[in-house]
RNA sequence: GCGGACGUGGCGAAACCGGUAGACGCAGCAGACUUAAAAUCUGUUUCCAGACCCUGGAGUGCGGGUUCAAGUCCCGCCGUCCGCACCA
């Protein structure tokens, strides 16, 4: 009897091996074909936590598996290092957040390489390393001599707790997505990138994307938004100065006939123009300001509207007037921020005429016949022919549109146009830990380039985080400087760029890192794109879409011929917990329970306890379980091989004791079929059949991702193999086995292959290759059913003719018992899988 | 409100093109080994009924439909989760 697999020994032993021999080094030049598998890299936050053990698990997976497959790899790892905790340590506890961050890191990785993650950490960095940024901030000069850049007053979303700006998509119900405050609006000079200068073939490049969560990609889609419509203007009759016209923008110029109204929105020139000689108007508008943004105050807010007393003059009828409102519901940064409004069309529109009394007018039916019929209890926008609008009667919805933008232009009154819901990216951040934006600000010249020969601009570590607000502003020396074109004096922009920048090109940077310059465009070419992609869904929209409009803003600019960073993604589901919850409402971590006779209770008290809600770790409800503490229990395979286990890795995976010993101990059974393995003679035709089944069926099965899957092929053979009796077969099968499990378990494979006394590392070795001829059954099971119902079942020679098949059907027992007496009036024969008789 | 995904044993889940539902794992039950326990091994485990080594019936959220045959396709509900949110 062989001694117990020891992971501790094992685990440390293999891991140190890897590296001497540089096992998993992704050479640029070895000619094989390559494939680059990449998860997302983590924040230093401090500690690794279960999430990331599973993420990198699958990634890992994927790398070893293709390896073995003949590719070479490139599986790297670093540190997406800048950003706001590392500041808010540094205010807490008065440690810079170098330091801070460098620490964690130091952490972190410890951890990681206690998994045996088959990573090249030669090309490890930190997006903290002026290197790095040095090059980040190359790249955005590059940008901005191509005019990629701009910068702008804007009002932008201030985040007071944090003090800092935040992009559209960091504002959560009218929240800061990290700090969850109330987000204020503010007038700043901010750089931004001109991404919707990009709109369109991020929008068309989703297609190409097959490889790729339909979630994320219909995500996307709805957060480019775009709208396909026209442009126009309405003349205002009898104008007062400063309101002469206003334009409006609409997806269905088709219905202009059925206008009822005109809107503005609160924050309209017009309307603001209003307000200051018009006490009403004023007070209405406050009154919009008001009402939050939250989705359930949204979806019950009323339509309120305000009536100005101006008449907007139909632009195909100067007798027609429509009122003119001020309305809560039209957004100033959407479209024109002015709308026309067809009730009869338009759910919104329909609700804010029948509260104001206003005409609810049919203009499309779905035949001429049915112009007269008024609508009903909500707004119809389907499609039709046109009604009741003159010129445009009985035309399709698709040609009135198209004739309402032909006579626009045709008149000057309006233009067909495309409008989108993405806005330019903000980039600029009041922070000190992150890329400083290389720009000058001279008197004279204005916004200068800082030479790139000048470059890195490094972020001074003589700090302090007394005060919140942004210490490179406060810096006594560091934002002094000389114009770089004039000479003349000058002041260093002291905003740094938003920390998604940094994560917009680092798969770049892995694949190819020369010191001089960001990258080398031939070989990050030969890695790209990410053919793997791993990482939360939480980074659907931002990291995603901004890597992706980096990606062609270095194409378009040049630098780099690659269109999609990222040819496959994968987004995995949490880890989960149960929660648990003391008599009086306390929540309790899985070490303060008592588990005695079957009974939960509370150890320190005796309570009982509530088991509550499996859900996602978190340390507030206590439910997180620590990656080293179960390292030292469990070593790194058993709990790679749980991570892999049961739930599909797309879903989320409850964590359970009970599922961790279970991985445990199948480690230590297949250590034991390995070591105890008893020698044999001959061939055991059966096991050769289920192994090549199951080497084709567990390739597949990675390759697809589904590791549940392949674990269960895995488990299954094990199967097989305990219960044959020895022979050739059976040894052959075991060290098949081994290669199948080496890249979920790969400490257990090396030590298991090195006791086996097998040449070389199983890290090197090939992937079995299955034999066709042995995955075709000789012999297959035939379902016998009566009316669709299962009544027996029988085995018959692979290929059997139909008429054998019906004959042996109808020689059943079953079958005689069943049809009583009966003849079956039809039989439908399916080769090599059933006989049904139809009695 | 709009869009999407999902719903299968006590639990996590399989089931390829419509063709034997529940593979595999967890938990449970029974047994072997042991002074005993742990570990390990063997058997068993969808539900109901009975003549209980066997046989019959029901069964994939609910109600219909198509089909020789439906977890899978179609129609209508119910529920859970996710994303977006007054987008003109």
């Amino acid at each position: 009897m062989a001694a117990r697999f020891n992971p501790l020994e094992a685990d440390a032993h293999w891991q140190r091996v890897w590296e001497e021999r540089d096992s998993f080094h992704a050479r640029n030049d070895s000619g094989k074909p390559k494939s680059y598998i990449l998860e997302m890299f983590p924040y230093p936050s401090g500690r690794i936590h279960v999430g990331h053990v599973r993420n990198y698990t699958m990634g890992d997976v994927l790398a070893r598996y293709r390896r073995m497959k003949g590719f070479e790899v490139l599986h790297p790892m670093g540190w997406d290092a800048f950003g706001m905790p590392a500041e808010n340590a540094a205010m807490e506890k008065k440690v810079h957040p170098g330091e801070w961050t460098r620490s964690n890191i130091a952490t972190m990785r410890s951890q990681l390489k206690r998994l045996g993650l088959a990573f090249d950490w030669t090309r490890e960095f930190a997006t903290c390393d002026p290197e790095y940024y040095g090059h980040e901030q190359a790249l955005f000069l590059d940008l901005f001599e191509a005019g990629l850049v701009y910068r702008k007053q804007s009002e932008v979303n201030w985040d007071p707790v944090d003090m800092t700006v935040l992009a559209n998509e960091q504002v959560v119900d009218g929240k800061g997505w990290r700090s969850g405050a109330q987000v204020e609006r503010r007038k700043l000079n901010q750089w931004f990138l001109k991404i919707t200068d990009f709109a369109e073939e991020l929008l068309d490049g989703l297609g190409s994307l097959d490889q790729w969560p339909d979630k994320v990609r219909l995500m996307q889609e709805n957060w480019i938004g775009k709208s396909v419509g026209m442009r126009f203007r309405f003349e205002i009759g009898d104008p007062e100065p400063g309101m002469e016209s206003f334009e409006v923008f609409t997806t269905r110029p088709d219905t202009i006939f059925g206008a009822s109204f005109a809107a503005l929105s609160p924050d309209h020139p017009i309307a603001q123009t209003l307000a200051e000689k018009n006490e009403e108007a004023a007070a209405f508008i406050a009154e919009c300001k008001r009402g939050g943004t939250t989705a359930a105050e949204l979806d019950t807010a009323e339509k309120l509207g305000f009536d100005t007393g101006l008449k907007a003059v139909h632009p195909l009828d100067p007798e027609w007037k429509l009122p003119l409102y001020i309305a809560n519901f039209v957004l100033m940064d959407y479209g024109t921020g002015a709308v026309f409004g067809v009730p009869g069309h338009d759910q919104r529109d329909f609700e804010f005429a029948t509260k104001y009394g206003l005409p609810i007018r049919r203009v499309v039916a779905p035949s001429l016949e049915q112009a007269g019929e008024p609508i009903g209890e909500e707004a119809e926008n389907g499609g039709g022919v046109i009604v009741n609008s003159r010129l445009l009667d009985g035309m399709e919805v698709e040609a009135a549109k198209a004739e309402v933008i032909r006579r626009a232009e045709s008149e000057g009154w309006g233009e067909g146009t495309t409008v989108w819901r993405l806005r330019d990216w903000g980039v600029s951040r009041q922070r000190y830990w992150g890329t400083p934006i290389p720009i000058i600000h001279c008197q004279s010249c204005g916004p200068v380039a800082v030479p790139k020969d000048q470059l890195p601009v490094v972020l001074p570590e003589d700090v302090s985080f007394d005060v919140p607000g942004n210490p490179l502003e406060r810096h006594p020396t560091w934002k002094q400087t000389a114009c770089p074109r004039c000479g003349g004096e000058a002041r260093r922009e002291t905003d740094t760029l938003d920390t998604f920048v940094d994560s917009s090109w680092y798969f770049i940077r892995f694949a190819s890192q020369p010191a001089d310059r960001p990258f080398d465009r031939e070989v990050a070419q030969s890695w790209l794109p990410v053919d793997q992609y791993i990482g939360g869904v939480e980074h659907a929209i931002l990291h995603l879409l901004y890597a992706r409009f980096w990606t062609r803003a270095l194409k378009r600019i040049g630098l780099l011929d690659v269109e999609e960073p990222f040819k496959g993604l994968f987004t995995q589901g949490m880890v989960t917990h149960e929660t648990y919850r003391s008599a009086d409402g306390r929540w309790l971590s899985p070490e303060e329970l008592d588990r005695t006779d079957g009974k939960l209770t509370e150890a320190a008290t005796g309570e009982p306890v509530q088991v509550g809600r499996v859900e996602k770790m978190s340390k507030s409800k206590k439910n997180t379980v620590d990656p080293d503490a179960i390292l030292d229990q469990y070593g790194a395979d058993a709990v790679r091989w749980f991570m892999l286990s049961d739930s599909p890795p797309e879903r989320d995976l409850p964590w359970s004791e009970a599922g961790i010993e279970g991985s445990w101990r199948f480690v230590q059974r297949l250590w034991r079929m390995s070591v105890d393995q008893p020698g044999g003679e001959g061939e055991d035709k059966a096991l050769a059949r289920k192994l090549h089944h199951t080497i084709a069926a567990v390739g597949s099965n990675i390759d697809s991702l589904a590791f549940n899957k392949a674990v269960a092929n895995i488990y299954e053979l094990a199967n097989s193999i305990e219960k044959a009796p020895a022979s050739a077969t059976r040894v052959e099968a075991v060290q098949t086995l081994l290669l199948l499990v080496a890249p979920m378990a790969p400490h257990l494979a090396e030590e298991a292959w090195r006791k086996l006394g097998k040449e070389g590392m199983i890290a090197d070795a090939t992937w079995p290759e299955a034999d066709p001829a042995l995955l075709v059954e000789d012999e297959v099971t035939i379902a016998i059913q009566i009316n669709g119902k299962l009544r027996d079942t029988l085995t018959a020679p692979k290929g059997s003719p139909r008429e054998a098949l019906e004959e042996m059907a109808l020689a059943s027992d079953k079958v005689a018992r069943s049809l009583e007496g009966k003849t079956p009036r039809k039989v439908i024969v399916v080769p090599d899988r059933l006989v049904n008789l139809v009695a």
